[in-house]
DNA sequence: TCTGGGGTCCTAGGACCC
DNA sequence: TCTGGGGTCCTAGGACCC
């Protein structure tokens, strides 16, 4: 991973031939950090780094200013500290990170038909078709950067090109703030001085395979025979890597439908054993999938508990359902059984639900099973939930939970 | 330095069917 | 009777990305 501190920076002039850039890669600088900071505009300038304030969390991101004391995100909070001990710690607003992205997006939207999310922060957009109406890159680009300033107060690095593997990987260099569109006959010498690990898909372990057949920089990958990279990385792999060393990809620009899968997670400040309280992380899991599928208008037939034990050991346990399903008693009780099914586990660290298999719902029409009068019910609540709040519905055992973290008081703040 | 939470995609083996 | 090959589904694990 590059470092992303702004040091590696490149930018493209507004002279550069853009005739072949069809594509950009937009992508928000630091975007969790940035969003914070419009609410607290007193901490402009000052390394500040989102995530919660305790042990056993990571950072979430950080501001510049933060990263240049060596502080990224997925860094565990309390290393996070001591590289940076004046870093000041904010909680993460998640409505606040949605709400701007929608308004990003809607910006995106409203340049081209073309656009495919690709995260909250980030997206890439067609511009073949818009060169007569809007101009090319280095006009559409210097567009978007200042639209989505003046309106949101976000800064956005633009990247451009005629492949999306080179526009992302050039709004990455183009960071902090800029734009670089990158020419089709200059995307080999833009290319090829990268290391190995810039290739979109290549992390630490696939670079350290190729580091051990003396392969360092992406111009490395490009000089080593297709014959040999599948030899040495699979078929699939091998080919992969040598097709993007010399910048092809084929990869369109395409709209993405919902999400295949469907999961939430919990890591407990504290290792359990007692049966209960994992049963009622369970629950509490699950009850947020089953209403996220409802809201989507889908079912799943996949169930998946991850258990993390305390040495961090993960082991996934799964059931496919005869039946799709976006009922919540069904994706406990699946989920439950599955937990019974390891016996007496060592003890637990994290605990997940996922949801997978995912169609759209099945019009049931009038079968009046017992499971569709339990999916009546839960979106009566759904409903509920959405008028009056969380606390007005929830199981009886939910509300013990709650109460007894009320109890605990909350372990941040800023 | 002891490691979050949301995802996507790929691999590999076994069951099962033709 | 001692053993093929292809296709699909399911399960488990893992790499990777933001």
């Amino acid at each position: 991973m590059s470092k992303q501190d702004g040091s590696n920076r490149l930018v493209s002039g507004p002279d550069v031939d853009d005739s072949t850039a069809t594509i950009l890669h937009v992508d928000l600088d630091a975007f969790f950090a940035s969003a914070s900071l419009l609410a607290r505009p007193d901490l402009v300038g000052l390394p500040v780094v989102i995530g919660h304030d305790s042990t056993r969390s990571v950072v979430t991101a950080a501001t510049y200013e933060a990263r240049k004391y060596g502080v990224h995100s997925a860094m565990p909070m309390g290393r996070a500290l001591r590289l940076c001990p004046n870093a000041i710690v904010l909680e993460p607003d998640f409505h606040l990170y949605s709400r701007l992205s929608k308004h990003v997006m809607g910006i995106l939207d409203d340049v081209s038909p073309d656009v495919e999310r690709l995260g909250i922060d980030e997206a890439f957009v067609g511009i073949a078709g818009l060169r007569r109406l809007s101009g090319g890159a280095n006009r559409i680009g210097p567009g978007l950067r200042q639209r989505i300033r003046a309106e949101t107060g976000l800064v956005a690095s633009v990247g451009a090109a005629s492949t999306k593997h080179v526009a992302k990987l050039a709004s990455g260099r183009a960071k902090p703030d800029g734009l670089l569109v990158v020419p089709d006959e200059h995307v080999l010498d833009f290319l090829h001085p990268q290391p190995a690990s810039a290739i979109w898909g290549v992390g630490p372990k696939q670079q350290e395979r190729l580091a051990r057949y003396g392969l360092h920089t992406v111009g490395d990958v490009a000089r080593t025979s297709l014959e040999r990279l599948e030899a040495w990385f699979g078929e699939a792999t091998g080919r992969h890597l040598h097709e993007l060393s010399w910048g092809r990809d084929p990869r369109e620009v395409r709209e993405r439908g919902h999400e295949k899968t469907f999961g939430h997670n919990h890591t407990f400040s504290h290792d359990v054993v007692d049966r209960t309280e994992l049963q009622g992380e369970i629950l509490r899991l699950a009850t947020g999938v089953g209403r996220r599928l409802r809201d989507a208008g889908v079912q799943a037939r996949t169930v998946t508990l991850t258990v993390r034990f305390h040495d961090f050991r993960t082991i996934t346990r799964s059931r496919t359902l005869p039946e799709a399903t976006d009922v919540t008693r069904v994706l406990v009780e699946t989920a439950w059984s599955l937990l019974d099914a390891l016996g007496e586990p060592p003890p637990v660290r994290l605990l997940g639900v996922r949801a997978s298999s995912v169609q759209d719902a099945a019009d049931h029409g009038l079968l009046w099973d017992d499971t569709e009068t339990w999916g009546s019910a839960e979106r009566a609540m759904d409903a509920v939930h959405d008028r009056f709040g969380a606390a007005a519905v929830a199981p009886a055992s939910m509300l013990r939970r709650e109460r007894k973290r009320d109890d605990t008081g909350p372990s941040g703040g800023d």
